[in-house]
DNA sequence: TGCAAAATAGTACGACCGTTCGATTTTCTG
DNA sequence: CAGAAAATCGAACGGTCGTACTATTTTGCA
C-alpha cells in the first residue's frame, strides 16, 4: 500500500493498458479490438471498456503508454550521454534497437503512421503530435552536435534528420516485413555514412570503408 | 468489339478493381470491405463478390493490379531512359512522384507492407513479392550503374538500394503522414547526396553544395 | 430470334464489432 | 465491521463483415 500505493482500478487498467500494446504491435491499432483484449485479459468486454469509455480513447491511452515507453527506452537514457556525437550516436543506437531487435514489437510510431495517413481525428491527432516531439528532440540533438563542432557548421538539421528517419523506416521494412536478416547492419552503415559527410572530424574519411 | 473485345464481366471486373485500388489506397488493402466497395460501384455485394470469390483474392488482385500500374508508370518509361545514371535518375524521380505527388493515391506497397508484418499467407505472400521484384530491378540498375562507370566499382549496391529506399519511406511519412511540404525536395536532395557518394565524376564534389 | 450461359441481384446466416445498461461483486474507508 | 463507492459482469442492441445459396436479369452466339 505504501510503495505502490495503486487502486485496484488504476492497477488493471494498466494491466490492461500492457496487453493492449503488445496486441497492437502486431495487429495494429486499427486492428486492436476490446473483445480480443478482453480474452487476454479474462475479463469481461464491459469490464475492459469501463476503462476508456470508447474504443477512441484506449487507443490513444496505447499512443500515450508508448511514448512513455519510447522515452524510457531511448530518449532518457541516451540524452545522459555527452552533448554533441556521443548523444546522436546513442539515440540512433537505442533507436535502431527499439525499431529491429524487439522480435514481438513492431514500432506503433510506424504502423500508425500509415493506418492513420487519411483518418484526421483525435488518434491521429495524438499519434502525429508525440511523433513530432521525437522528431523535435533528434532536430535539437543534431543542432547541439553542430554547435559542439561534431557537425560541419553548416549542416542542415532537417535535412540530416529526414535522412536518418528513412534508415530507421527502410529497417523496418526489411527486419520486419521482409524478414531480411542484414537490415540492421544496413542501417548502422548508413548512419556512419551519413555521419562522415556532415561530420567535421577528418576531411578524407568519405569514401573510405572498403 | 474488335477493339475492346472485352466480355461484359471482365469489363466490369475491371471497374470494380480499379474502385477497390482508389479504396484501398486510402483505407488499406486490411480496411478494404466488399460492401463498401459495392456501394461505390452501386452493386450488390454479391455481385462484386461473384467476380473474386473471396475477400482475399480482391486484395491480392488488387496488388497486382497496382503492381501493373506501377510497373506502366515508373519501370517502364525508366527503362528506356539509356543504361547507367540516366536510368537510376529516372527510376528514382518517377518513384518519388508516384509517392508523394499522386494526392489521393497513398502507395500499397507501404501500407501493405505495414499492414501484413505479422500476417502470414497468400496475401502477405504476393505483396512481398512483387515488393521483392521491384527492389530486384533497381538493384539491378545500381550495378548496370557500376558497369558503365557512372557509380564507383565498389559500390555496395545492396546498401545504395537500402538508403534509396530509406528516403522514398521518409517522403511517404513525412508527406502523407505530417503533411509536410517540404518534403519532396528532402528526398530529391538525399538522392543527390547519396549520389555524390557512390558516384565517381568527381573526387571533390561530397562536401560541396554550400 | 431464341436459348444456353454468364452476370447480377436478393436474402439469409453466423460472427464479431463498439456501446449501453442494470445487476452484482469487490474494494476502500469512516 | 458496515456501508458507500468503485470495479466488474452479463446480456442485449444495432451494425457491418464475408460468404453461401437461390432467383432473376442480361448477354452473346447459333
Amino acid at each position: 500500500m505504501a510503495a505502490k500505493s495503486l487502486q485496484k482500478g488504476q492497477q488493471t487498467r494498466a494491466a490492461i493498458l500492457d496487453a493492449a500494446l503488445g496486441l497492437a504491435s502486431h495487429i495494429g491499432l486499427e486492428g486492436l479490438s476490446i473483445g480480443a483484449l478482453a480474452e487476454v485479459m479474462q475479463m469481461s468486454k464491459s469490464g475492459v471498456f469501463a476503462h476508456f469509455g470508447s474504443r477512441e480513447e484506449l487507443q490513444i491511452s496505447v499512443i500515450r503508454e508508448y511514448h512513455t515507453r519510447f522515452e524510457e527506452e531511448v530518449f532518457f537514457p541516451a540524452v545522459q550521454e555527452p552533448r554533441g556525437l556521443p548523444r546522436l550516436r546513442a539515440l540512433f543506437e537505442r533507436w535502431i534497437r527499439r525499431v529491429s531487435v524487439e522480435v514481438d514489437s513492431g514500432c506503433i510510431y510506424i504502423s500508425g503512421a500509415v493506418e492513420f495517413d487519411d483518418r484526421p481525428g483525435p488518434v491521429r491527432d495524438a499519434l502525429a503530435q508525440m511523433v513530432l516531439a521525437w522528431h523535435a528532440a533528434l532536430d535539437r540533438a543534431i543542432r547541439i552536435a553542430i554547435d559542439t563542432g561534431d557537425l560541419q557548421p553548416q549542416t542542415d538539421s532537417t535535412q540530416m534528420l529526414f535522412e536518418l528517419h528513412g534508415l530507421i523506416l527502410a529497417l523496418h521494412h526489411d527486419a520486419r516485413f521482409l524478414r531480411i536478416p542484414g537490415a540492421l547492419g544496413r542501417a548502422r552503415a548508413g548512419f556512419e555514412r551519413i555521419l562522415a559527410y556532415y561530420s567535421v572530424t577528418a576531411d578524407a574519411p568519405r569514401r573510405a570503408k572498403r
